[in-house]
DNA sequence: GGAACGATCTGC
DNA sequence: CAGATCGTTCCC
């Protein structure tokens, strides 16, 4: 199983967003299935990179393949993959994954959640994988294992969001 | 210096 | 549907 290269996420959030569908995410003794995602690019009004660069977004300028990991609403962390060219502003937010390794771990992480629970939204996801501030800007995991991509990825509107939150960004896996 | 709000989640 | 809870941003 070959980790993904940097050329994987050197181009547009809107084409690293689908093809990251079915990769393998890995960190900090766990494995998932990545099966929703958000594509954030620096002229979308609702990207952290739109009004500049700044201490908190600084990694999403920096080079593609590093995870940026930033903390909201006061008690969640989400975590993204920078894409794009170096200065560029671009990520894609790691939305949902199945479990597929360290599931025991993932569960004492989830105060024992059910499984369908673990990571199934970007809270969630962060604090299966203990994605905290100390990853930010380290370089992401992910790797292929052999499952591609969906041929028929569902698009559609973005969630969680005010602000052009109806630009069709949101990649998901169909529902087997 | 201060106010407003947020790429969320949970429980009622 | 409202509350939790605090860092970031922006304005005065």
């Amino acid at each position: 199983m070959k980790r993904l290269p940097i050329a994987f996420f050197a181009r547009d959030a809107t084409v690293v967003a689908p093809a990251l569908l079915n990769k393998r995410l890995v960190a900090e003794g766990c494995a998932g299935r990545i099966v929703e995602v958000e594509a954030y690019t620096a002229d979308d009004p609702a990207s952290h990179s739109f009004r500049g660069r700044t201490a908190r977004n600084d990694v999403m300028f920096g080079p593609p393949g590093r995870l940026y990991v930033y903390f909201t609403y006061g008690m969640h962390h989400c975590a993204n993959v920078t894409t794009g060219c170096d200065g560029d502003g671009q990520a894609v937010l790691l939305r949902a994954a199945l479990p597929l390794e360290g599931v025991e771990v993932m569960r004492a992480r989830r105060h024992d959640r059910p499984d369908r629970l673990l990571a199934n939204g970007p809270g969630k996801l962060a604090e299966a994988f203990a994605f905290g501030l100390g990853h930010n800007g380290r370089l992401a995991e992910i790797y292929d294992d052999g499952t591609p991509p969906p041929a028929d990825p569902l698009v559609g509107p973005r969630i969680g969001i005010t602000r052009a939150a109806d630009w069709p960004r949101r990649y998901r896996v169909p529902p087997t």
